[in-house]
DNA sequence: TCCCCTGACTAATGCGCATTAGTCACCGGC
DNA sequence: GCCGGTGACTAATGCGCATTAGTCAGGGGA
């Protein structure tokens, strides 16, 4: 954190003592006026007119640093991401969340300060611990991507700093969070290829043992033990591969290979580069195939946008929007009840698409 | 007693005070050491290395409210746009401004605030100014959009608070502004299409009088003064055409009307529907001729996000991350030493295209 | 008439820290 | 032995606000 030069930045910024001035009342009428008088001390109407002409004349307004330290509230959610919160590489990948974040907040009164890890801290002790602490300014603050570290976070919580974290995040005991029903998803998936008549299918995963990732597997294997499914797909190399290299593993004999043993249906997860999907598309395609005449083909996501022209691909969406505004609301119930009840987990919407039809006739 | 309505964030946090009891010294004296001491006091490295350890063993982490409030200064950037900061239909167009506006922010030790102009306030009397004022909580703020309101922010500029608008906008007295270098640009367009050969070109506008086509226009004409150009581009109906609908106006038939006069360059400006570029590219299309080879086409700015899959343009970027990066230096400019003698304008960069080549052989 | 309300405010305090003025023991020099 | 000067700290102050204790005039009730 590079420290300014000294510099009176506030030059002026009017105070309330200044509003007081200008009204002929004191700092402390003023505090009471401009902060809605919780005390339920009764003013004069006159009086409260008065301060609101001067405050409004002078375009005040409250410090949020010293609210905050008046043991008040300053109506600022944080929000943090450890990596830029406007990411360049993973194109506009948090900023659905965000659209929804600042919705929700706005529509209850917060503004919103960002909040963002700078990869390079050097100097102060607790690495990153000093970067995290910055969201104290905050009433409360959101957290974004899984790369929020640990140990800075679990302090804060334990402090009783009101925190959410978007994204399942349970090993942090204590710490609120708000993520996508994965599993209810992929189950839904699979259930849908079911009733389009497939009985044997598999699930490509890379080796990322994401959360997420987990989650699906575990919608899968769910969903995959309520029919005759899970016998008939538990033969071959099982209903769950697990690929390193997506792009060397998954090629077109490997799928013809899974073809001939019955498989119908190819199911991938979204990551963040979504190798496994884009090694499947192109395993069929070099396969001489076509989904979903020849096959079903299901991304449990979202495409990448360079993909955006191509098929639709059968799957889910994750609410995105939905799971930034559940955050909010999960953070402001802990904010303002001291305790969140709301459920943590956001549906996610089965999308048709294109890649997925009833098996071709058995040969 | 305990609190009521707010969760008592506080709780087990300890603060300089605790520190300096453990350590067996002052309070000022822990300010001291784990501030940095910037005062050059001298301090007893066994002193030193007690606080440290106290500050250690407590867990202490200081309070960023107090740490402002005390600073006079609170680091924060207000990022203002009238409509959402994060717009949901217009998705792309603010995005790469904010990356820019983090990255900077970020580098030089600011957080940033996010206000967005349609939330509700309430209470506040004022209208419109009311929404601005909120931006005071911030050091110094950022104004995005050509909609934000003069009125308000003149006021605001008038009371000396630090404001940066991004894009032109020098109708407003004394506000400090970045923007794209368009006529620069521009011109350098114009250049490239003289090198290539062309002698006669013609600048599509829509009838928006945006401050970025009037710049536009000025380079234009500017880069045409400067060889043969001009003389002969003034031939016909000049080289500056201005359409109230130019789905109608520029037609198949049209651009052969101006190829009989000699025009073997059309050059149009990008804007928010890209209407004049798309008309162009359709009536090139319905006359059956193709860019570059029986005519160059440019396009002042980048094409629209549906249109990224045809072949790239010849015209120029706008770095709008640059722009962004450039708006929070020149802030930061203004906060720290009350003067920004920064260059406003950003300049852009030439895209070389496939629609511009050599105009083909006079028949 | 005195006293105690009550309404409408104001003075004073403190949040946690940085900063500014001390304070005080020790040391060298004359 | 006295004095000025360091060196190593501490007391006090204030940032801007919310909050807690007043204060003070006017108005019944006894």
């Amino acid at each position: 954190m590079a420290e300014q030069p000294v510099a009176k930045a506030r030059r002026g910024r009017p105070r309330q003592a200044e509003v007081a001035r200008l009204a002929g009342v004191s700092q402390t009428t003023v505090s009471l006026v401009l902060s809605g008088n919780k005390q339920g001390i009764a003013l004069h109407p006159d009086t409260r007119a008065r301060v609101l002409e001067a405050a409004r004349q002078l375009g005040y307004a409250p410090d949020p640093a010293a609210r905050r330290l008046a043991a008040a509230r300053n109506d600022l959610l944080g929000v943090f991401s450890f990596t830029a919160t406007f990411p360049t590489d993973v194109a506009h990948s948090y900023y659905p969340i965000l659209v929804g974040v600042e919705q929700e907040a706005v529509a209850r009164g917060y503004d919103l300060v960002l909040f963002t890890g700078s990869s390079a801290a050097p100097g102060r002790g607790g690495g990153g611990a000093a970067e995290l602490n910055r969201v104290r300014l905050a009433d409360g603050c959101l957290f974004l991507g899984r790369h929020v570290p640990a140990d800075p976070l679990r302090r804060l919580v334990e402090q009783g700093y009101p925190a959410v974290h978007i994204g399942r995040r349970d090993e942090l005991e204590g710490l609120a969070w708000v993520g996508a029903d994965y599993a209810a998803a992929t189950a839904e998936v699979v259930r849908r290829l079911a009733a389009l008549g497939h009985r044997r299918m598999v699930l490509v995963c890379e080796s990322d043992q994401a959360l997420a990732s987990v989650d699906r597997e575990r919608g899968f294997r769910a969903a995959l033990g309520e029919g005759e499914l899970a016998r008939a797909s538990d033969a071959g190399p099982g209903p769950v591969v697990r690929v390193a290299d997506p792009a060397a593993e998954i090629t077109a004999s490997w799928v013809r290979a899974r073809l001939a043993e019955g498989v119908t249906a190819f199911v991938a997860e979204e990551t963040d580069t979504c190798a496994a999907w884009r090694a499947l598309v192109a395993a069929v395609d070099a396969a001489g195939l076509t989904a979903p005449a020849d096959l079903s083909l299901a991304l449990l996501g979202a495409p990448p946008a360079d993909l955006a022209g191509r098929t639709e691909p059968t799957g889910f969406d994750v609410p995105k929007a939905e799971l930034g505004a559940a955050a909010v609301r999960t953070l402001t119930a802990l904010l303002t009840e001291g305790g969140a009840d709301c459920s943590p987990l956001v549906p996610c919407a089965f999308r048709s698409g294109h890649t997925a039809g009833p098996p071709p006739p058995a040969p």
